[in-house]
DNA sequence: CCGGCTACCTAACAAACGTTAGGCAGATCT
DNA sequence: AGATCTGCCTAACGTTTGTTAGGTAGCCGG
């Protein structure tokens, strides 16, 4: 009665609280959040609506945990690209790598993001009409990824101004994060997009298309 | 008490009609569209939430109503530049006016899109999660509006194939729409941005930042 | 065998919602 | 002056919602 959060160890019961959480993360998405009520969400998980509030609080603290758990698997993916250019050595030719680098960092947050999509696209969809308590709970888990994205602008374009970079962080968000509503999940097509939008993003689309065509070669 | 739809010829009220729908497109935008009570937005208008039913017949068709007027300015923003360039002259430098006429456009979209906030965001933050009555019913405005952009870059990017295009225009149309959610209106910031989303699309951010920088050059 | 814990259920609560029927003052038209 | 229409109000309806209190079957340590 006194906390419900945690039972004691290590223990994690893993059916329960996890099956809710998915199953909340897919239909806020699908649904949006005031639009699913907790009768539906237990019918998915086969509960009773009551039922849930053993392993949730309230329906804000799913919330919560659906973002939480989203924007935490975006912070991990982020940090795995840091690492992997760690171990690559930092001697490394610093200037010419920078669009290397971007391009790393694209297509990793485009595979955090699809790859969990029913958790990471609510950060998208629905955290802007989101209850107020759920915003401000999430929010610094939020500024910690955005302060990446901004340090990593920083290091790869060092001759714009800061309003240009946060623009340009904007933008490139915008880009990426609008392909939850549009792109057909699958490994392949999502790193098409990633080269595609780490290309556009850097050296533009004024120029010839680079090399590799993909899929049927208009050319 | 037959139709309530028309009230009969030109006579269109101005004041009634079109408060509610300002005040809904705002209610909307900022706290979502379930999440908006017939009361409130009655209370903002001064009216008791009954009465809204002389005007709309139902809060569906009320977001309708905002939804498609939004579209409708954008699609009025994008024919005005065509006609801008069509008094032109079309035997002007086809080619070396590809740039120009795209930066014209994504600073129309911009524009029309930041001008009139409340009732184009909706299609950006609303349209999603709107009930699919309403979807249906503003989709042949946003499908004439998305044609014409998916004209525009086969002419202007006429040796990308068809897939590249379409993954092109959707991350232009995210850069671009996700502003309304950082943005702070604002002519001049928002023809910078639109400059800058336009520079950075065609030429990409790897050379160097074009001669004009804004505010305080970093240079 | 027994006390307690886990994981669920049942039943009910108050509040809020969209929507409707009927009424009513004031302007406009005939 | 009477009729009609416009624009709003009042009061209520049925439904759905998040949430809670109390109960219960099964497992597990002692």
């Amino acid at each position: 009665m006194a906390a419900v959060s945690a039972p004691s160890g290590p223990p994690e019961t893993l059916s329960g609280r996890e099956r809710i959480l998915s199953a909340a993360a897919q239909r806020f998405l699908d649904a949006g959040y005031v639009e699913t009520s907790l009768r539906d969400l237990a019918a998915d998980v086969g509960m009773k609506a009551g039922s849930m509030y053993y392993h949730f609080e309230s329906k804000d603290a799913l919330l919560i945990a659906v973002l939480e758990r989203g924007m935490s698997l975006m912070v991990d993916a982020f940090e795995e690209v840091v690492d992997g250019f760690a171990v690559a050595g930092v001697d490394n030719a610093i200037e010419s790598a920078a669009d290397q680098r971007l391009a790393a960092h694209i297509t990793a947050h485009l595979r955090a993001l699809h790859d969990n999509r029913a958790f990471t696209a609510g950060h998208v969809t629905l955290f802007r009409t989101a209850p107020q308590v759920v915003r401000e709970a999430v929010l610094p888990l939020r500024d910690g990824y955005e302060a990446r994205w901004t340090a990593l602008l920083a290091e790869v374009l060092p001759d714009r101004s800061i309003d240009e970079r946060t623009m340009l962080r904007l933008g490139l968000f915008g880009a990426m994060n609008a392909s939850i509503e549009w792109l057909d999940t699958g490994r392949g097509t999502v790193d098409r997009f990633a080269r595609l939008v780490a290309d556009q993003f850097w050296r533009g689309v004024g120029s010839e298309p680079s090399e590799e065509s993909s899929g049927k070669g208009k050319r």
